[in-house]
DNA sequence: CCTCTCAATTCATATATATGACTAGTTGAC
DNA sequence: GTCAACTAGTCATATATATGAATTGAGAGG
């Protein structure tokens, strides 16, 4: 023993059980976002392991985009605001130039309530808080948003200063419960508009929706977060790469 | 000299070179696919590398999805068959259980035509072969196709036997015009209905469609293949995953 | 003909080490 | 005080090597 590993299944590889130590720490606000993880030749030495392998365990974690290198000065834990990525869905070209920037958000609601069915299922709880919101391009709406999180897990949010609230919430999950929002699935779908959507939107009833669920996951792969949000369809535009 | 390198910068590291050398062979079908390269030993013998940097090289395109490494057996070119995923965005749930398969597909033009400017930008030219094509579910029909590839590039598709029409064109692009599709970019929006495209999928006029314009690109990123897509938008699901 | 065993081959993991490139801070000359 | 040179620390690249795990094919034995 003596390894430094967090208790995990021995038959796995170093390099992997190393990643997931790592991942954990993070997780757990070790190193906190822009400081500097110990040298490669440190880690080494912390978990009895070789540079190579503690480089490739590390490898894992800069490609899941956790941690970034800098040549010359350290490796450092990066701070993840994808929560604009909900944005890649949509387009706001000014018509000059192509600045996107992320929508203010309007806060509608925020209260303890039972969850769904599609939520409760999602998050494995039914004991939920909702986040009402809408989001805004210049004060004209183009994004209103349903959000359950765990009560269990956000003890205490609905009495947060309305203040802490910026435009993204990802960042206060982390900053104020220390959860990290590591992935998501979002999945997109085409409505219409029910009658308090549409009003919200500055829409009539019945007009084309883009409809976006999505549920974001944790380091440890525990459902955090479950939101439904609808847009204008005639604004909408998604890009997609593969290979 | 004398390092097997096709020609290229050699400020590069070693391993990018060997990368970019297995990708152009690979390109120009030294090995096809299903079929093993050498192994990383003989790889390092003959570049004069280490087999350590060779192992870095392939990794990149393993990561690329070009390569495909089988313990023991070998490191195998892969067949890309992503043309598929064009109907990720789309659902046609059996009731029963979940058999998504691919759509049969019906030729209904194929000609040389002076591209739309959409295409021609995205190709680099105006001269282009067309290819329009409906791809039904058990006698549904649920996509309408455009697709438009340069002339230059695909000389005598025209002639083609139909016969040697599958549901998939990518594979029919490299069997016969040794053109390998290496990555895509989907654009995805909702629109409504034409005259002819609801025609052919059945609908009215006006009805809201979800729109996919795709580029294909090879494996030097030149791009080789422009497409836009119609799909009735009720039935229209998409899956993203973020992290 | 079939099956089991064994050996060769191949990728997977891991160590140890060396050199280069880049960064950030310190020192020292002016 | 300013700026150049130096230096220690860090990641990036590369080599050489060893052992483990998975696959494949050849042969032995039934």
């Amino acid at each position: 023993m003596a390894t430094g590993f967090a208790s995990m299944d021995d038959r796995l590889p170093a390099y992997v059980r190393l990643r997931d130590t790592l991942a954990a720490r993070i997780a757990n606000g070790e190193w906190t976002s822009e400081q500097a993880l110990p040298s490669e030749a440190k880690l080494a030495k912390e978990f009895g392991l070789s540079v190579g392998t503690v480089r490739k365990g590390v490898d894992g974690l800069v490609q899941e985009g956790l941690l970034e290198r800098r040549q010359g000065s350290g490796t450092f834990v990066r701070a993840p605001s994808f929560d604009a990525t909900l944005f890649r869905f949509f387009q706001f070209r000014q018509i000059d130039g192509s600045q996107l920037s992320i929508p203010s958000s309007h806060l509608i609601l925020r209260s303890r309530t039972d969850a769904p069915d599609e939520a409760a299922t999602a998050l494995g709880t039914s004991e939920a808080i909702k986040i009402v919101r809408l989001r805004s391009l210049s004060d004209e709406p183009v994004l209103f948003e349903e959000i359950y999180i765990p009560a269990r897990l956000f003890t205490g949010f609905e009495e947060l200063p309305e203040a802490s609230f910026g435009p993204l919430l990802y960042p206060l999950y982390f900053e104020r419960f220390g959860i990290l929002v590591k992935r998501a699935t979002d999945e997109l779908g085409f409505g219409r508009a029910a009658a308090t959507v549409a009003t919200q939107l500055r829409l009539s009833e019945g007009d084309p929706l883009a409809v976006i669920r999505r549920t974001a996951f944790d380091i440890e792969d525990k459902p955090i977060e479950w939101r439904i949000a609808y847009g204008d369809a005639e604004r909408f535009r998604y890009r997609s790469d593969i290979s």
